[in-house]
RNA sequence: GGAGGCGUGGCCGAGUGGUCAAAGGCAGCAGACUGUAAAUCUGCCGGGUUAAUCCCUACGGUGGUUCAAAUCCAUCCGCCUCCA
């Protein structure tokens, strides 16, 4: 069944995790699609890029400033918060989005990409994983239960359950025996989830599996049949090989169920979100942007620049001339080398404005092609200055 | 006038006989970054060459001592501190 009905086999109703999250597909091309998912803090449109906050706010950015880019949506990050502030302060001050001062939708992820970020200051075992904390030692234990309990005390839009996020490369041993406690502690979340009275939003499922096709099979098995209020493709971007994530998307993506919206996780490059939109992604988040912004390389419609190259000195002109963030509206690239060069940290705002509105830009064109019908042309058309893997 | 100290590669600054083209930092040149322990990290950084190498020029100037000097001696130039 898995194999062959190309994502169709789950309808609205086999929805089994209650949610207020509502999902529509607007229109398709192939297997990609545009869509529509409400939620109590606003309907995002997809396909969509999530700027990641992991502390509750873009580095560099404030929530109206990224308002103002047109993102939908934000990335915040569990562990990070439950360090500091910690998840009592935040509920006691009325929740994640009072507190962050951000309206929009909110998607928090849960830890699993800790685990393998900080493989070394963490414990895992079956029942979940204990981390050691970097700013006094202490130790946290997070649980696919107290992982779904937080979230929703946090009262985010879209909650992720708790994963196993193996590295790259891993034999295919150890990558099952990742994949076969990711799938139990997928069990363990939606068990978790029935129990909540009101849920604040739609908890997520994570197909891992790392870089094997039998072992992403097995845990599209295990999963869908869980009814999650949505599907993420987990254990990408994790220092593998260029291009390996779109194999994994390739093989995954169409077979999620159609009504769900589909998450990718962590990538990736302009050229990365094109290919994912093309296989039927709907919601993107990665670093890239903001940190790449911080790093003075900077996406535009004709390439990467790097902003501190000396031959940007004398450059009067716009970033990226075809674009219309206030960035690209106000400043030069001299100038913005300038910033950059003097360590100025405006350059970096500045920088961060522009990467992450690309983003949003970049998607949103996507988004508006599919509802045209011309897909395919949008995206030469947007890639003609990126190499076909790296940007 | 007296006493003492210092001068090192674009800058700051280690080094006080060979293992020194000379630590480290900054600046400079380039690169990386993918569910953010990242305003971070990596490489190059006197000139010429090579696969490794080797050669040349260099530690204020000049002249010595020595097999060998950024390092020791003499002298000159410049700068600094304290006392009068």
């Amino acid at each position: 069944m898995i194999e062959s009905e190309g994502g169709k086999r789950l309808s609205a109703e086999d929805q089994k995790l209650t949610s207020p999250l509502h999902f529509s597909v607007e229109a398709e091309q192939g297997v990609a699609r545009a869509g529509r998912l409400h939620t109590r803090h606003g309907v995002i449109e997809t396909p969509t890029f999530m700027p990641v906050g992991t502390l509750g706010a873009v580095k560099g950015l404030g929530p109206l400033d990224l308002e103002d880019l047109g993102a939908s949506i934000m990335l915040a990050n569990l562990y990070h918060l439950s360090l500091r502030p910690g998840i009592d302060r935040i509920e006691q001050l009325g929740g994640l989005h009072r507190f962050v001062g951000w309206r929009r939708p909110l998607i928090t992820d849960s830890g699993g990409y800790q685990v393998f970020s900080l493989s070394g200051l963490r414990k895992i075992d079956d029942g979940g994983v204990t981390f050691r904390s970097v700013h006094d030692g202490s130790m946290m234990r997070f649980t696919p239960e107290s992982v779904v309990e937080s979230q929703q005390r946090l009262g985010v839009d879209i909650a992720m359950m708790l994963d196993e996020c193996p590295p790259w490369p891993v034999e295919h041993g150890p990558a099952l025996a990742a994949l076969e406690r990711t799938n139990r502690w997928a069990e363990m979340a939606a068990e978790a989830w029935s129990r909540l009275e009101e849920p604040a939003g739609g908890l997520f499922g994570i197909v891992q599996g790392s870089f094997y096709a039998d072992l992403r099979e097995r845990a599209l098995e295990a999963l869908v049949p869980l009814g999650f209020a949505g599907y993420a493709i987990g254990g990408v971007s994790v220092g593998e090989a260029k291009g390996l994530g779109r194999d994994v998307v390739r093989q995954v993506a169409p077979e999620l169920p159609r009504d769900k919206p589909r998450y990718l996780m962590g990538l990736g490059t302009p050229s990365d979100l094109a290919y994912a939109v093309r296989h039927g992604i709907d919601l993107f988040d990665c670093v890239l942007p903001s940190r790449n912004a911080r790093h003075g390389a900077l996406f535009t419609s004709r390439g990467v620049i790097r902003i501190k190259n000396s031959r940007f000195q004398t450059d009067d002109s716009p970033l990226d001339p075809e674009c219309s963030c206030s960035t690209c509206r106000s400043v030069s690239r001299a100038f913005l080398h300038h910033l950059f060069r003097t360590g100025e940290y405006s350059g970096k705002v500045l920088a961060t404005r522009h990467n992450v509105s690309f983003y949003l830009d970049f998607v949103g064109q996507l988004r508006e092609a599919l509802k045209s019908g011309c897909l395919d042309v949008k995206v030469s058309d947007l890639l003609r200055h990126y190499s076909s893997t790296t940007r």
